[in-house]
RNA sequence: GGGCCGGUAGAUUAGCGGCAGAUCACCUGCCUUGCACGCAGGGGGUCGUGGGUUCAAAUCCCACCCGGUCCA
């Protein structure tokens, strides 16, 4: 793209200049004309330390209620913000960015957003430069609030572009907070993401970067720019840099946390640097650019250049304190995603989540800051809950997770560190040994164990344990190399493909839910899709299935197999039948027994996560839902195991609720009205758009916005029936139920199962659980007798077998065919006749089962003999097979080729007189 | 979503085609007036579940269930 992209009126007008910055070569805009370096760093040094550029400092929400109400009295809407979790979103876990709270569905133009323009300050999480977070000053933090004003331009609507873009940002600065002009920086520069693209600001102000003005306007394919169906105003600006820059303090985290920053300093108990070595260091922070083992070494050295020490006591003085600053960014993070409903998991979210935790803990630990993790978290909450009221909402939730992860990662190490112990002791690994590179490894990426602790316990023991610099790298590659992740997102297609532009549909199963049929007007037909002009069809979304039915003309007709809508549109998927005429009166039938079995599934899972909050807490959120007619899933987040107990307490609680015969209301309502009287609550089954929503109260149970047909009352459902529940990940419980109908059906076949058993079992319903553990004691009790039996009856016999030993050189060779004995006593026998005569060479058969055994005694086998080879033999010339090993050998043959045991029996004999021939020699 | 590891006595686990073992805990007895004491004996196992391969499966293969862990 070329410069043209960034030549806008209002700096031509206000005497902005353009210029190349003489240190990194980018193009600039700025009021000052001696200006020669793009204000930036590194090219220039912070320079706002101690030298505020403000009219005055702000605190954060000093600073965020003058940004927000700065765009409202420019028309812009203020939006409450979202979760820090992006569960509406697939293809990301965290809001990264204000912009992702609109993605995917109003960037993509599918829906329309919210208000517009509007403006937000959205807390937002990145977990990619966790390692820099502390040793930058503050430039790295993995929590931060993006505050932004968006505006959606499409061909039906210009709302502002770049001009007013820059207008604005350039009045905030200079009029509001009082910054001189020429302090200000523009810098071009490209931006990409997720796969969109645009020219793009960076406004810079005495060294740092505040923001970035982002002109969304291309999707990039391959190589080629499309444009989007829509341009977007992206803004992000930095609410924690601006807050640091009004306040020029030496980091951003006096000014993020404030008094918080000196608790968590007190609670470390750690010695605070020097003075002087702090000023110097938090100056030079800023002013690296990446932070690599590299540059973070070589800035260290700088300064203790500087300041006259040595890089190993500059260390050892700033270490301890920037990894407090990184406790403190990491605990906000850390109440922000526990108070939206996070579950630390072993999967996706909750992943993150206890990556933090375990991070964190590890970094106390390092400091010995020994406060329990809970207590951290509920300093923060205390600290930020008159800015965000909702965190205190969930303290409890928040404290119990969070002791209950760190004393899962303690039974983690504590059981990573018994099995390095075992490791060491297996390989035999001597004192002064090295502990193998794929052990670390293996340790760490299946045990969870990190390298640190592995070296230290090892060391311990005397082994060495080399850890290699590049270790993240050869994990990320063990991982990389192993799936090349198959794309599998497939691409829908849009419904609407190939369509002519028509006029919303109007959706009758909304103002009239119970009408079941309807005479509507054909608007377009083609041989699999029908859009009428208004429809009793529900079309699949919300995790509801679509109605089925039929469409009826004068003469044709066809089978309504599911419908979709897209842009207010419903589309029929229609199948066998014949295209209508565009303008032809139809008749709709939709199938009425499946769409009250949905409507009943439907509004079941809203009384069971009504109940699922009531039994296990208010930290439960829907991860998930499917509704069905013959069953309907409903996953949700909760930290432990759901028990049995809890689970039949749901179903109680739930069915009550159908008892009550509470009415079930459906309404729309201004988004900003019901979020005021419910709160995001309503929000289980992801985001809606619009600044209306439906709501579905069901009365003093459960208020979510949904879409889907719902019954009336609750009565109408007539039953829940949990039938199954599992853990699909680590912190997500699924549970499968069924309403109505489906539900009796799934008790009478429950009941019908036990029928069965009691019948076999020859036990009445009622006793038929004592009577099966009665059993599985009897059968224990049998095996146990059958032991004794066998050892018995090898006892008594034993010395009758030995006493008919035939001699063969030194061995003593006997042979018996028993009648009735199975293998398992063949054993038995002849382990104790080898124990009585270690000469022996014992062959026994069963003529039962064919089963042939064969033993020796420890001097036999010390002479050379072989049970497997013999077993082999005898096995062979008798038509079946077998082998074993040199004390045992086992095989089976046919029960009638008994009868030429005699054949074997010579055969081992010459075997064994084999061994003795070879030995003389 | 993908990868890796594991499931054997109450606990920790060995065995990895051929008789299911060890240590701790438990019980009984002896020794010893009790602070991980010693000795002798004993009880305790659907080897996660279900299929398959095999003369033979705790062991190999497949599916499922449960737990742990890493990556996105």
């Amino acid at each position: 793209m070329g410069p043209e992209a960034y030549r806008l009126q209002f700096f031509l007008e206000n005497g902005f200049q353009r210029k190349e910055c003489k240190c990194c070569r980018r193009h600039f805009w700025t009021l000052d004309p001696e200006r020669e370096l793009c204000g930036d760093s590194p090219c220039v040094p912070y320079s706002f330390i101690r030298d505020p550029p403000t009219k005055r400092s702000y605190s954060m929400k000093e600073m965020r209620e003058t940004f927000l109400s700065f765009f409202e009295r420019r028309g812009h809407t203020r939006v409450r913000r979202s979760p820090v979790v992006a569960r509406w979103r697939s293809d990301i876990f965290l809001t990264i960015a204000s912009i992702a709270v609109f993605q995917p569905h109003v960037t993509s133009g599918e829906v329309p957003p919210p208000y517009n323009p509007l403006t937000i300050s959205q807390p937002c999480i990145r977990m990619n430069d966790l390692d820099n977070v502390g040793k930058t000053g503050g430039r790295h933090l993995s929590i931060f609030e993006m505050m932004a004003h968006h505006a959606f331009n499409s061909r039906e609507r210009e709302v502002y572009w770049k001009e007013d873009t820059v207008r604005y940002h350039h009045e905030l600065l200079t009029k509001d907070l009082g910054i001189k002009g020429e302090e200000i920086s523009y810098i071009e520069h490209w931006w990409e993401g997720g796969g969109d693209a645009g020219p793009d600001l960076e406004g810079i102000v005495k060294g740092i970067e505040l923001d970035t003005l982002v002109f969304m306007q291309y999707r990039k394919v391959g190589k080629e720019y499309r444009e989007l169906p829509l341009r977007i105003v992206d803004t992000g600006y930095g609410l924690e840099r601006y807050t640091w820059l009004s306040q020029g303090t030496p980091t951003a985290f006096e000014a993020v946390y404030g008094r918080l920053y000196a608790d968590f300093v007190r609670l470390s108990r750690i010695d605070m640097p020097e003075p002087k070595v702090l000023a110097e260091s938090t100056r030079h922070a800023g002013m690296m650019n990446v932070v690599d083992e590299g540059s973070l070494r070589s800035a260290r050295r700088h300064v203790a250049d500087l300041l006259g020490m040595d890089a190993e006591s500059l260390e050892r003085q700033m270490e301890p304190l920037e990894t407090v600053m990184a406790i403190l960014d990491h605990t906000k993070a850390l109440t922000f995603m526990l108070s939206d409903g996070v579950v630390p998991s072993n999967v996706q979210g909750g992943y993150l989540a206890r990556l933090i935790i375990r991070r964190v803990k590890r970094m106390m630990d390092s400091i010995g800051m020994e406060a329990p993790l809970s207590e951290l978290l509920s300093m923060q909450v205390a600290y930020w809950r008159d800015q965000f009221p909702d965190l205190a909402e969930r303290t409890d939730y928040v404290a119990k997770v969070s002791d209950l992860e760190v004393s899962r990662y303690a039974k983690t190490i504590e059981q990573g560190k018994s099995l390095v112990l075992r490791i060491i002791k297996e390989e035999g690994i001597s004192k002064a040994g090295t502990l193998p590179l794929d052990k670390l490894i293996a340790l760490y990426d299946s045990n969870g164990l990190p390298p640190e602790i592995v070296k230290e316990v090892s060391e311990a023991q005397g082994v060495k344990v080399e850890i290699p610099d590049t270790f993240d790298t050869i994990i990320g590659e063990r991982h990389s190399a192993s799936s090349p992740s198959p794309d599998t997102k497939t691409v829908q297609k849009d419904i609407l493909e190939g369509l002519p532009s028509l006029p919303a549909t109007d959706l009758v199963y909304y103002s009239d839910p119970k009408a079941q049929t309807l005479k509507a007007k054909i608007l377009y037909s083609d041989e699999r899709r029908i859009v009428l002009d208004r429809t009793i069809f529900y079309p699949e979304g919300g995790g509801q299935l679509s109605d089925s039915g039929r469409i009826t003309g004068e003469e044709k007709e066809a089978d309504v197999v599911g419908a979709q809508k897209s842009r207010n549109i419903v589309v029929h998927l229609v199948k066998g039948g014949a295209k209508f005429q565009a303008g032809e009166e139809v008749e709709c039938v939709v199938d009425w027994q499946r769409r009250m079995s949905l409507a009943r599934h439907h509004s079941s899972t809203h009384i069971l996560l009504g109940a699922a909050r009531r039994v296990l807490g208010e930290h439960v959120w829907q991860e998930g839902a499917q509704k069905g007619v013959d069953r309907s899933r409903l996953d949700i987040s909760h930290f432990e195991k759901v028990t049995p107990t809890q689970l039949k307490e749901m179903e109680l609680v739930a069915n009550r609720v159908i008892q009550e015969c509470r009415p079930i209301k459906t309404y729309f309502e201004d988004r900003n009205k019901a979020e005021q009287r419910f709160g995001v609550r309503l929000y289980q089954g992801g985001v809606v758009y619009g600044p209306t929503i439906r709501v579905v109260e069901i009365d003093g149970w459960d208020v979510e916005a949904c879409g889907g047909i719902h019954c009336a009352n609750t009565g109408e459902i007539g039953l829940i029936k949990v039938m199954k529940s599992e853990r699909i990940q680590d912190g997500v419980e699924r549970m499968e139920f069924a309403s109505g109908e489906p539900a009796i059906k799934f008790v009478q076949s429950e009941e019908s199962v036990l029928q069965e058993v009691s019948k076999t079992i020859n036990s009445p319903v009622e006793r038929v659980e004592k009577a099966a553990s009665r059993l599985m004691e009897d059968l224990s009790d049998s095996k146990k007798d059958l032991d004794r039996l066998r050892r018995s009856l090898a006892t008594e016999i034993c010395p009758m077998i030995i006493a008919a030993a035939e001699p063969v050189g030194k061995f003593k060779f006997v042979s018996k065919v028993f009648e009735a004995l199975s293998s398992g006593d063949l054993l038995a026998v002849g382990s104790r006749a080898v124990e009585l005569a270690p000469w022996a060479v014992a062959l026994f058969a069963s003529r039962a089962d064919g089963s042939i055994v064969v033993m020796i005694g420890a001097d036999a086998m010390k002479a050379g003999a072989n049970s497997g080879k013999i077993a082999e033999a005898v096995t062979a010339t008798l038509r079946g097979r077998g082998g074993g090993k040199p004390d045992v050998g086992q095989g089976r043959v046919p029960p009638a080729e008994l009868d030429r045991l005699g054949e074997a029996v010579s055969k081992v004999k010459a075997l064994l007189e084999d061994i003795y021939r070879k030995k003389a020699k």
